[in-house]
This record gives C-alpha cells, structure tokens and sequence, in this order.
DNA sequence: CGTATTGTTGACTACCGTCAAGCCCAGTGG
DNA sequence: CCACTGGGCTTGACGGTAGTCAACAATACG
C-alpha cells in the first residue's frame, strides 16, 4: 500500500487554472524534488474507504494526487455535515491542531501524498516558502469556508442548490464565484456525488434536493440528463438565486 | 487615530491559557520588538463602526489587542451570517486572499495593532517563526469552523443555543469543548451580544432564540439574570443537548 | 419620567423534514 | 434475451420546527 513516491506523482498541476499550482511541490526547485519524495510516502486508498477519522491524533498531512475525496463530520446520531470535497492537488489535514477536526472518505480509488508533520517540519525548514504555502492554502480554505456559513446559516434550500449548481460548473480552484460572471450559453456539468452527498454538503435532506431539483426543471433553469449530468439553461439567473434574489 | 504602537500594546496574552499567548509577539524576542513595533501601527475603532468590508481588497492585517470585534457576511437582501467574534490577541484577516471574505465591526471600543501586508512579508522573512504561527492560527480557526458548519448544517435550534451556552461558559481559546467536562457546578456567564447578534451567529431568528431560552428556563436547565447574564444549572444536560443527544 | 430600543410571547404560516410508495436503472443470473 | 433484484432517486402526503407578523413587556436612555 505504501511505497516511495515518484517525482511525477508530487506533480500534478491544476489544468483549469494556468500558472497555478495546488500541488506542495510548486515552491520547491526541481533539483530538490528528491527531498520532497525523501519526506513523503504514496498513499493508495480504496474507493468507499475512510482514512482520517475525526479526533483521532493528527500526526500526518496529505497531498491528495488523484482522485476525490469527501470530508465530514458526524453526530453521535449519524447526522452527517460535509465540509467539503478534495481534489487533485488539495492539502488534507490543514484543519488538524492536534487530532483531526475532520473524517475523510474516499469517492473513488485514490492516491495520496503522505508528509509525517515532523517530515512537514524538516521540509519547511529547507524550504521557508513552504510554510507561506500552506498559510496561503489555509487562508483559502477559510474564506471558503466563510461563505459555507452564510449558505448554511442563511440560505433557503432553493438558494442553495443554485449556489452548489454554480459552484460545480466553475473550475474546482476558482475561489470567487464572479469568474465566468458574463458566460450565458448553457453549461453542462456532472455531479460527481451522489444526492446523499449533496445533501449532506447542503445541510438538507435528500428528498428536498430532488424536489428543489425538479422544481429548477419545471422553471426551466436547468435540464437533467441521466441522474449525474445536469445542464444550466440560464446560468445568471441561478447566479441570482444563488445570491438571493431569485 | 493611528499612532506609532507601544511595546506594550502587542504583548497582550490570554490569561486562560498559561503559557500560551494568542498574539503576533509570542514569536519575538523581546529585544527584537522594536522591530515589530516598527512594522505596525495602532489603531482605534469606535463601538458600532465597521473597519473591514467584504470584498474589498486586502492589504492589511490585524490583531486586536483590546475590545471585542464580530465577523460577519451579508446577503444582497440583509441577511447576515455572524461568522464569529474575535477576542483580545485573536488575529484579523486570515480569511483574505486578494480581497477580505467578511466584514467586521466592532462590538465596542476597540484597539487593533494594523500589519501591511507587505509589512507581515518582512516580519516572517526576519522571524520564520511567525509564519508558523500563522499557519497554526489559521489551522484553529479551522477547526472552529468545522465545528460551525455541523451546527449551522445539522443541529437544530434547541442544539445550537445548547451548544452557544457551553462554548460560552468555556475561556475564549478553548477549541477543543471537553475541557471542563466533569466540572458540574452552575456556570455563570455574561452573553457579550444582544440577541440579534447571537441569531445571527446561531442562523435562528431573534425569536427562536428567545423562545428556546424560555424552553430551557422551564427545564430548570438555566436562570436568567436581566438579560445578558445566564446561569447554567446542568453544564452536563446541556453538552448532551449540544451534541445531539438531548 | 417619557421615549426608544431591545427582548418576550402569542398566533399563524411555510418551508422543509419524515415516512412511505413507486420508479428507474444497473447488474446478475436463468 | 429477459426477468429479477437491489440501491439510488423521485414523488406524494403529512406534520413539525422554526420563521413571520404583531402586540406587549422590559430595559436603556435622555
């Protein structure tokens, strides 16, 4: 299952966005790659599996390389929140202070990056930029973070399963949802989740996703084809739902 | 009202947590904070006036060093998602890539120490430390925010005023809610915020809050003293009731 | 002491969750 | 090839939680 990285593994770029990099690797020269790969180990996990329990001590830090993976948190009853999906090149364990705030699961079979923090330590002390990095990636996370709160505090279940819809249809390192702001053709976009997931990604139930779904059919906003693939007729004005004028 | 800062006004600690301290200081020795001093300047915020804006561009960063502060985003419409209150030592500005992810406004008199951006730059070049330190801050806060997206997803009102209480009757810089776990006496707290501000950080109305207060009052699980002082008769009902097994 | 603001309580309503039945589709085996 | 099965999804009926609107009480403030 563990086996020593290869220096192509540590490299993967973020195709949506030129000239940057998810990966930790973008602050370290190519000639130094072999301290990276020194420090990490590779990390394959099976589709379905979970391998970050919440609370549990936190003493490693992962690179996701390929695949997706879902992060979530449960109550003692099995209600089930999900603070969000992971994709290639994203850091999981930035959210651990010293156990996990965080169990993570994996969607489909998937390959990891696995830094010890001490081996973390070590590589950023070689490489100070590093350090900024992850400071930088955490400050991302927060302010994604930031608007979760508003849509789970504050928006109605119509507002948002817009903001989800829109959300999909921009590239996965797009932190500001105002990019394509004037992009009005159709998209078409695939769910890579199940309605459970987007659900409990939501804080709603599934049978309310479906409804509000159909709802969105009715109006005409979206078309649906298959149970994955939905396409946005009218990508502004679920902006503007999404917003809360709608 | 900005003025050169005083050594003094940085090297604020938080009393609850021996040994450790919350501010930018921590991280510099003491002969050194002329430095630090010189890279920041005081400034002076009046109760009820708002000194950051959501969406405006981020070229500084803060620490509070007195009074309290409450983070917040708003809808188009008004409606407004209190993503958290920051206290003396906490830091300002984190959640900010190019632009800020919230707004803040201070709850009363308050001071900050300001950072440029370009300023902090200096700072970790010279002390490598402090950007550690700011990892680890951002690390925390997301962790707290973890927390908030299962209450704000997942909880019901009844679980989220419970679990208002409870972090309340804990010292600011507690993250982790277990820490006074079998102390069972009555706790007394001072709630800091009216009501709107506690709705508007639980995502409830004023109503309900006030409402499921009476409800717990009934229960004999508090007595309420005037309106901002809340004694809690069973800490251990409560944290039940807070993790959903209530 | 009167006014304004903030908090509480009540009646009503709506949104969304719960429960249950039925549908669709993929995978399996006859 | 088709029936069967099972899991995920959709749809419907119903009910409960919490929001809305409104009146009143309490507290703060000049």
């Amino acid at each position: 299952m563990v086996t020593s990285i290869t220096s192509d593994a540590v490299r993967e770029r973020c195709a949506h966005c030129p000239g940057r990099s998810h990966s930790i690797c973008n602050v370290i020269d190519d000639d130094e790659l072999p301290i990276l790969v020194a420090e990490s180990a590779r990390v394959q996990v099976a589709k379905g599996r979970a391998f970050i329990e919440e609370g549990t001590p936190a003493h490693e830090f992962y690179v996701l390389t390929e695949g997706r993976v879902k992060l979530f948190n449960l109550l003692p009853d099995g209600r089930r929140q999900i603070a969000g999906f992971a994709e290639c090149g994203d850091f999981l364990g930035l959210a651990a202070v010293d156990s996990y705030a965080f169990s993570a699961e994996a969607i489909c079979d998937v390959t990891l990056c696995r830094f010890s923090h001490s081996g973390i330590d070590r590589l950023t002390q070689r490489f100070p930029h590093l350090e900024h990095r992850l400071r930088d990636e955490a400050s991302r996370e927060l302010t994604i973070m930031q608007r979760r709160l508003v849509l789970l505090g504050r928006k109605t279940a119509r507002e948002r399963l817009a903001t989800f819809l829109i959300e999909q249809s921009l590239p996965p390192c797009c932190a500001a949802p105002d990019l394509l702001e004037k992009e009005e053709k159709p998209i078409k976009i695939k769910l890579l989740m199940s309605r459970t997931d987007i659900a409990d990604y939501l804080g709603m139930t599934i049978e309310t996703v479906s409804r509000t779904l159909g709802v969105f059919k009715k109006e005409k906003l979206i078309t649906v084809q298959g149970v994955t693939a939905v396409t946005l007729l009218a990508p502004h004005r679920l902006r503007a739902i999404a917003e809360g004028n709608g």
